[in-house]
DNA sequence: CCAAAAGTGTTAGTGATACACCCATGT
DNA sequence: ACATGGGTGTATCACTAACACTTTTGG
């Protein structure tokens, strides 16, 4: 480039959910920093310059959860010139989704520790991350309507009852088990596998996506 | 900021659509510096520190088209290391629709020439600018299916058959009349002005959007 | 009276919703 | 036997899609 002029920064947020306890949860970090010292923000970070965004998003949420296995999308791109008291900072955000399974929460320099929150009992947030969360949680329900996203909260293996659960705890309403059901196997993009008798009640159907389906998802 | 380390720049790259001559159009500009000098490419800019990225995106959109009143929405923000040869640029594209009537093209500095192209007959792209403008094309039939986005091509007041024939160029093909008009009314949007018999043929009914939906679709 | 676009209703099919009982298992 | 979640079918309603003729105007 010729000229040089004056830059903005370029962070990434990344806006982490996961399901357990009957519950929709987002992953907050607190600030170890200013500003906004002491309160409870989204995890993110600057984009290097050697890594594309998503990689940048990749790579803060293998450092905040140690899951790799992730549904990971671009949200949103938040650009108000003072949305950071330090200067010019240009976020642009992603929402993920992740296994309950086998994350380890770390906290790393800036940030003094990391925690599950329910949807329902959010804190205030730094910066403008509640503009951010707001709208990761609208696009998450939409795109659960009309897509397949929601299995990538799930096993490779699982139930109807599982992925009804899902639903209702996204959606924060009750489905009808019969015509819940009756869809998901009218879109013909189960695979039965065999039971497998491990708690308790009767044993459930297990099901798998078919593997042309998982692409779908993971590309989605 | 404490310390400063090296920054991407950031621009915003705004896909302008518009209908007349019964075609979708996407105005393109022809770079007049390296690199692809001589190329057609997505209009676009820097993002000064003084403005949003919104307004970045009003500001171009102004001087390519001298147009300010248009539907502008966000699309998606490409950041790989090496879509820019002179070096890291992050862009945050827009798309933007505009009415045919009252469009002033006006080249700028970094550009000899604008011009509008029939969607079907794209030249090659700078950049990742084909990428960009697939993308906007998706982005702009999945938001007229679900909104009434294309309500912001016609002018204020308009006829079924003018924002049929809206659909039936975007998506590339025909719609029952009747069932279309039978939709249309259903949804409860329109307002109905008086016929005014200007061309010839049987003078069509005109309609307006009612005051509250206008309302909608600038947020949208 | 001809050309051109506007206007208008009915039917069939498809997908969504509402609803209640029996089943398999572990304790 | 009971407690717990799993599994299943039918009837109604709403929405979508297919389809053709008459009307209004200008020339």
């Amino acid at each position: 480039m010729e000229k040089e002029f004056e830059k903005p920064s370029v962070t990434v947020d990344i806006v982490i959910f996961t399901v357990f306890e009957k519950e929709l949860k987002v992953l907050l970090v607190k600030r170890n920093i200013e500003p906004f010292k002491g309160m409870w923000a989204i995890p993110g970070g600057f984009v290097r310059m050697n890594e594309s965004l998503e990689d940048a998003a990749k790579r803060e949420l293998s450092e905040e959860t140690g899951v790799k296995d992730v549904y990971l999308e671009q949200l949103y791109t938040f650009g108000d010139i003072k949305r950071d008291p330090r200067g010019r900072v240009i976020t642009v955000s992603y929402y993920a989704l992740v296994k309950p399974e086998g994350i380890k929460l770390s906290a790393s320099t800036d940030v003094s520790e990391a925690k599950w929150f329910s949807i329902s009992k959010i804190p205030k947030l730094a910066f403008d991350h509640k503009k951010i969360l707001e709208y990761a949680l609208k696009r998450l329900k939409w795109k659960f309507e009309y897509s397949l996203t929601a299995f990538s909260l799930l096993p490779e293996k699982f139930t109807l009852g599982q992925i009804q659960n899902i639903y209702e705890i996204v959606f924060e309403k009750k489905f009808d088990k019969r015509n819940f059901a009756k869809k998901l196997k009218s879109l013909n993009i189960l695979k039965t596998e065999t039971i497998e008798k491990n708690v308790s009640f009767r044993p459930p159907q297990t099901y798998s996506l078919k593997k042309d389906i998982k692409e779908v998802i993971e590309i989605l």
